[in-house]
DNA sequence: CCTACCGATCGGTAGG
DNA sequence: CCTACCGATCGGTAGG
């Protein structure tokens, strides 16, 4: 009954505000989670919430913190024990479409969403974003170039030009689910990766 | 000296309005694009813009209607007057690449920002966006049928699968320009469509 | 963790 | 096209 609760209850409280923070956020972007309608949400007050956080920028940066944990449990993680190089790629590329299709992110993909959000912003918000996508990227690349030392990609793959093709389609993705809700995009994705990678 | 205007002065005024509102929505977002802030901008009232619409959301519209004109102007008419099918459709990809590497809007391209804000809602402002969007797709698809009835793609070309892919490398494109400013992006996006198309 | 506030800004209206 | 206003909501603070 006491408003002062435990530290183990704070973090807990905490995770239950990233939680559905992230939820918020993915539908209405990180500017249109306000503290107030996510206290009123949780059924907890706006300067509640705050405490917790200090100001809207760090929960912010917590709610991004929180989306690439997601992010990389439901596709990083997924490819974890496939063999690098180009088995990985393709796993991993299978579950980034998994992913999308299965819509982990009620409004579709949390950082696709965010970058179009901050992209002409500055900031730590922005660099953070930035900094998850750049993660992402370079793990990509890194698959890609052990496929191609490893004779299962040609000696002449341009890497980074693979990527960004590869990154293509799944905006692809994302935007003709978002857009028309259409169920047959997941497999135009899969066949353009097939493509991309060979059978 | 008058408040009261002429038609001619009011749909100047107009003009100027959506003028301005485009580039400000390009990088704030729709919803960004606050009546106050568009007002003190242009040095008039926040009530005498809003006589120009009536509400928020017509605003949006007519800012939409704009960016689609703009869209048009600067991509489609600029391979009008190149023969259809695929000659047309390299044109097209090379007018696109070229709007989001002279970066026409400041924001970016304002239908895929448009899209990552609004995919979640409904409404017309979301149909208003989803119908110049498929609009486009269906002159792309359409000139790929043609291009491929020619026999200058291949005749088991799958259309809709071939869009998918190129609109991929213009979102990649996108991404790419917004958040690391990557001047050489543009030449992945044509070396990608030049794969997609062949020489 | 709360109530009770703050100034600023939101979309929109009344009335001219 | 304006001034003057409305209720609602924003992020954030004081004080407990």
């Amino acid at each position: 009954m006491s408003p002062r609760r435990s530290a183990t209850e704070a973090r807990n409280t905490r995770s239950v505000i990233l939680d559905r923070g992230v939820r918020v956020a993915s539908v209405e972007g990180l500017e249109g989670l306000t503290i107030g309608r996510l206290a009123t949400d949780l059924g907890m007050s706006k300067s509640g919430l705050l405490g917790h956080f200090g100001s809207k920028e760090v929960l912010q940066l917590a709610v991004v913190d929180t989306a690439a944990g997601v992010f990389v449990h439901e596709v990083s993680d997924r490819a974890t024990g496939v063999e690098p190089g180009l088995p990985r790629l393709r796993a991993l590329c299978e579950a980034w479409i998994s992913y999308l299709e299965r819509g982990v992110f009620p409004g579709g993909c949390f950082f696709t969403a965010a970058v179009a959000e901050f992209d002409d912003r500055e900031g730590p918000v922005r660099e953070a974003v930035a900094g998850m996508i750049g993660v992402w990227r370079r793990d990509l690349t890194f698959q890609i170039r052990l496929a191609a030392n490893a004779g299962q990609l040609p000696e002449d793959t341009d890497a980074d030009q693979l990527m960004f093709e590869l990154y293509g389609v799944m905006l692809s993705l994302n935007h003709s689910l978002r857009l028309d809700r259409d169920r047959v995009a997941a497999d135009r994705a899969r066949r353009a990766v097939t493509r991309l990678l060979g059978v």
